[in-house]
RNA sequence: GCGGAUAUGGUGUAAUUGGUAGCCACGUCAGACUUAGGAUCUGAUGCCGAGAGGCGUGGGGGUUCGAGUCCCUUUAUCCGCACCA
């Protein structure tokens, strides 16, 4: 009989689903697991071989984490709020709704067919108001709290405002925009208006005029994360700074948490990185200093207080609050010029035009707090006006931009830490002995800048200080379809919805185009109001609801809380997180951030969201091209086209197979090769190829439906696995897919003959087969644990290769609990032939056996290269003599050292050893 | 510019973590069975060489009895940040 993967896969899939095999409660007598997916934004385009590889590595640990023992928590679910819908729907008028209902649907169905073990029980959908109002509800109490950077966590704002109407801001260290100082008598003689404006400062999700991403084809906002080169990452649109009036959440406020959490957290070095890179920490000194002619005191940021003495210049940036106060009325003109030059230059010209030297003289000047010399203060867009104080102190002999500024502009340079070549270049370095420096002459710069740090408080010029380039997000978007804010105003000032409001429903609209105006869509709702009173008109971004769905899951049809304290105690967080390096600055920011937010709060028990987080590879497509000869309808194969005049042409991969076309799938793909002719080569039309992204244009792109047709799920699960480590991109090549499903038919044919009897034996095992099975379990078990899932294909592979024909039950039965959690659909179907009536996943993962590998493991010395090689292991405290001894007591090592005279015998301690003769 | 990663046969990869480089598959070649093969089975297959033998993990150097693995240097590719003071 041979292997009906169709049959067996529809029978299985249905079972499990009926069975309700993988549905999970809290159950406290066994330890929990939790497996998670990045849930999939639900597109048009369906599902492509990319999705599932991460998806098909979880499934696989999960199994066998449930086969091991443990409760497993392993869910789905859909980031269903997003771009891609309202653009469809702008572009259609169908309401976004209906498009991701429609394509959650065929998610869902392919999803099916490849056998995932998902408690669809548990399915969440943030575009659900059921889930949004959790998402609403984490916002009202961000807006509620402010961050004690003395107690290191969220309080409430009410006392907060307890605070101010007592002391003021008399000794308050709190994480805000601005920071500011007032009396009690100033707080309590303020209207409510004026209190709320305050309070913003502070507030963790607050309301702020702030610099912005605006992407004008979009209409919309966007944060950092969503900018790349100046384009959004969705659609690619230009994007341009503004200022407007901005919902954002403070995160800023944890950055030192999120840098520290990091520590703890089972996650690649590379991902740590990009975050640590992306919080961008950096110690330094604030210093003030006086502006010659006037009381005020400029306010820089440096990390380099040792190169003081060197400082020649000031820059201010052009965005600088005091640009206008610091030009005088002969500069007035020039600098006005430059800031209207400044401002006309989009965000992309200003990062295309890199390196480009421009800037003006203000003609004020400031005084060296440790030269007593005046130095002319100078405005360029080189300094950011968004990192630091917007202000820097120039030191050209140090600094590579510095010098640059200095050179253009004829400005003295002072080298103040020996070496380099002045002349030439700016000397950047971060160690050697300073000079021209007064009392740090002589000093490393090592020693110099802690012994500044003391200097400049000393003095009173400022203090140390800790920079993050971290920003806050900004977190309305003026879109349709999210989730609206649960706030409304009283002429400008903002109210929180009630908590029992909540959700509030974004309302159906049929136009979902911005309004004449320029507002956002809601503005089309007649009566979106709260009590009479004007609610928000933009809706929350696309993170929002994707920060806390992990959470959701724990319990997620609870109408009276994010989720029970009983079910966070249980599941506590993810143990195990697989999904895409493209959230390393997104979506896993803003998760940790609002974790570590409901942490302080006490609703859940972790500070960390994801213990552990695997970032599986990109999966490229792989293209294949025709080559018809200029001017016809011939088409030429690879290896023959170097003879003609060729035009490359994407050919649908879907056509061809280990690149060889099927000419008759080529003639009927398309109408105009409907009469093509072909010059082979040894009777077959080779294609050409190569790696590209996967995409609808190059007709490579691969879905899973056509592998799940063609050669089952359990083939598909297993060839995905086998390309290669996970992490890796790779292209998408079926090549090599044959030999996967070869394996599987193999492993069934163990079971049955030809004719369709079962061929299975109670037949004791051989210290043979018995070796062969434990090494398996032993790789096996140890490929699992480490995520080498490629590995384990081939053992299962060599495993079958070695054993032959074998239809022991002793061997067969523990084998196909192994393959289990690869292969669910034909184990289970086995599983049943060997008279199990109970689902093979609630048998035990075969354990190995010390004594089957001992046993038959003694190994010979081998002669190699002149020397006798031992594979054994010794331990480091024997001696050489010792170990000699005991090599010349095995049977081996006597024949081959009789008669001979070891040269030397050479030991690594507990490794190895080589004699040589 | 800064930071991170990768480099092994015709291809995807493996290597007990410093110990026989190329496991397992794909592909290719040869053979068997076949009316047929995109089926199945057997064998060969890193490169050079008729052979003995030599060479071989991007290049160069080093440590070591021994290096794909460790160190230095260099090249190429990919990713992240980027005028961050």
């Amino acid at each position: 009989m041979e292997y009906n993967f169709k049959q067996i896969e529809t029978k299985w899939q249905k079972e499990w689903a009926d069975r309700k095999t993988y549905r999970v409660e809290v159950d406290s007598s066994r330890p929990k697991y939790y497996v998670l997916d990045m849930f999939p934004y639900p597109s048009g385009a369906g599902l492509h071989v990319g999705h599932p590889l991460g998806y098909i590595a979880s499934d696989i640990y999960s199994r066998y984490k449930r086969l091991c023992g443990f409760n497993v928590l392993h869910p789905m679910g859909y980031d269903a709020f997003g771009l891609p819908a309202e653009q469809y729907a702008i572009q259609t008028g169908q309401h976004p709704a209906v498009t991701t209902e429609q394509n959650v649907n065929r998610y869902r169905e392919q999803m099916d067919k490849i056998g995932f073990c998902y408690d669809w029980d548990r399915e969440v959908r943030t575009c659900d108001p059921e889930y949004y109002k959790w998402t609403q509800w984490a916002f009202l109490k961000m807006y509620d709290h402010y961050y004690c950077n003395k107690a290191q966590k969220a309080v409430a704002i009410e006392s907060l405002k307890a605070q101010f109407a007592a002391v003021g801001t008399e000794g308050l260290d709190a994480a805000c925009t601005t920071p500011m100082t007032f009396t009690a008598e100033e707080w309590n003689s303020w209207d409510e208006d004026k209190k709320e404006q305050v309070l913003q400062n502070y507030r963790l999700a607050y309301r702020a005029d702030t610099m912005v991403n605006w992407c004008a084809q979009l209409g919309t906002v966007l944060a950092n994360d969503e900018v790349k080169d100046g384009l959004s990452v969705r659609g690619g649109f230009p994007v341009e700074q503004k200022r407007m009036k901005q919902w954002s959440l403070r995160v800023t406020a944890y950055a030192q948490r999120m840098l520290d959490g990091l520590e703890q957290l089972e996650w690649s070095d590379s991902l740590k990185e990009i975050q640590r890179n992306w919080i961008g920490r950096s110690v330094g000194a604030q210093v003030f200093f006086d502006v010659k002619d006037s009381e005020r005191k400029l306010e820089i940021f440096t990390t380099r207080p040792d190169t003081i003495f060197g400082v020649t210049f000031m820059v201010i940036a052009p965005e600088h609050e005091w640009v206008e106060e610091l030009t005088t009325a002969e500069n007035k003109a020039a600098v006005e010029e430059y800031i209207e030059q400044t401002k006309k230059r989009s965000e992309r010209e200003r990062i295309a035009e890199t390196r480009r030297v421009s800037g003006v003289a203000t003609g004020s000047y400031a005084i060296n707090p440790f030269t007593g010399k005046a130095i002319p203060i100078y405005i360029s867009d080189y300094v950011l006006a968004g990192y630091g104080t917007g202000a820097i102190m120039a030191v050209p002999a140090h600094d590579s931009r510095d010098y640059a500024f200095a050179r253009h502009f004829g400005l003295e340079i002072i080298p103040v830490v020996e070496g380099g070549n002045i002349e030439v270049e700016s000397y950047d370095a971060k160690s050697g002995k300073m000079i021209n420096s007064d009392f740090i002459t002589g000093k490393d710069v090592t020693e110099a800048i802690p012994m500044m740090f003391e200097e400049v408080e000393k003095r009173g010029l400022g203090k140390k200080l800790i920079n993050y380039r971290l920003r806050d997000a900004i977190f309305s978007r003026q879109r349709y379809w999210g989730e609206p804010f649960p706030v409304y105003y009283k002429g400008e000032t903002s109210y929180p919805l009630p908590e029992d409001k909540l959700p509030l429903e974004l309302p159906p609209i049929e136009n979902f185009g911005p309004t004449e105006q320029g507002e956002p869509p809601l503005a089309r709702v007649a009566d979106w109001t709260f009590e009479g009173h004007a609610l928000e008109l933009s809706t929350m971004p696309g993170f929002a609801g994707s920060s806390a769905y992990y959470l959701r899951y724990m319990d997620p049809r609870n109408n009276e809380a994010l989720v029970s304290k009983e079910a966070n105690d249980y599941w506590r967080n993810v143990d195990l997180y697989v999904g895409g390096i493209e959230h390393a600055t997104g979506h896993l920011m803003y998760s940790r951030f609002w974790n570590m937010f409901l942490y302080d709060l006490g609703y859940v028990c972790e500070s960390e969201p994801f213990k552990k987080l695997v970032n599986q590879g990109m999966i490229q497509g792989r293209s294949n091209f025709v080559y018809r000869v200029v001017g016809t309808n011939k088409f030429v194969s690879l290896g023959l086209k170097k003879d003609y005049e060729t035009q490359e042409i994407h050919v649908d991969v879907n056509i061809v197979k280990n690149d060889q076309l099927d000419l008759e799938a080529f003639r009927a793909w398309r109408p105009e090769f409907k009469d093509a002719e072909f010059i082979l080569e040894d009777g077959k039309y080779v294609c050409g190829w190569a790696i590209e992204k996967m995409s609808k244009s190059m007709f490579n792109v691969v879905n899973p439906d056509n592998i799940v047709e063609n050669y089952g799920a359990d083939t598909l699960r297993m060839y995905e696995m086998f390309l290669g480590p996970l992490e890796q991109s790779k292209p998408w090549d079926t090549n090599g897919i044959d030999g996967v499903h070869k394996f599987l038919r193999k492993f069934w044919r163990l079971f049955f003959d030809r004719e369709g009897n079962l061929t299975l034996t109670d037949e004791a095992a051989t210290p043979a087969e018995l070796k062969t099975l434990h090494k398996t379990i032993k790789k096996i078990r140890e490929d699992i644990e480490n995520f080498s899932f490629n590995t384990s294909i081939s053992a299962f592979m060599i495993c079958l290769n070695e054993l032959g024909a074998c239809h022991k039950r002793a061997v067969l039965e523990p084998l196909t609990i192994l393959i289990a959690p690869f292969a669910p659909h034909i184990a289970e179907e086995l599983w049943e032939v060997m008279g199990h009536s109970e689902t093979i996943f609630d048998a035990a993962y075969p354990e190995y056996d010390e004594q089957h590998l001992v046993e038959s493991a003694f190994e010979y010395p081998v002669m190699m290269n002149g020397k006798l090689r031992f594979k054994q292991n010794y331990p480091l405290a024997m001696t050489p003599a010792e170990i000699q001894a005991d090599i010349v007591t095995t049977e081996g090592a006597q024949k081959w050292l009789e008669g001979k005279a070891p040269k030397k015998i050479i030991v690594v301690p507990g490794k190895i050893i080589n004699i040589v003769m």
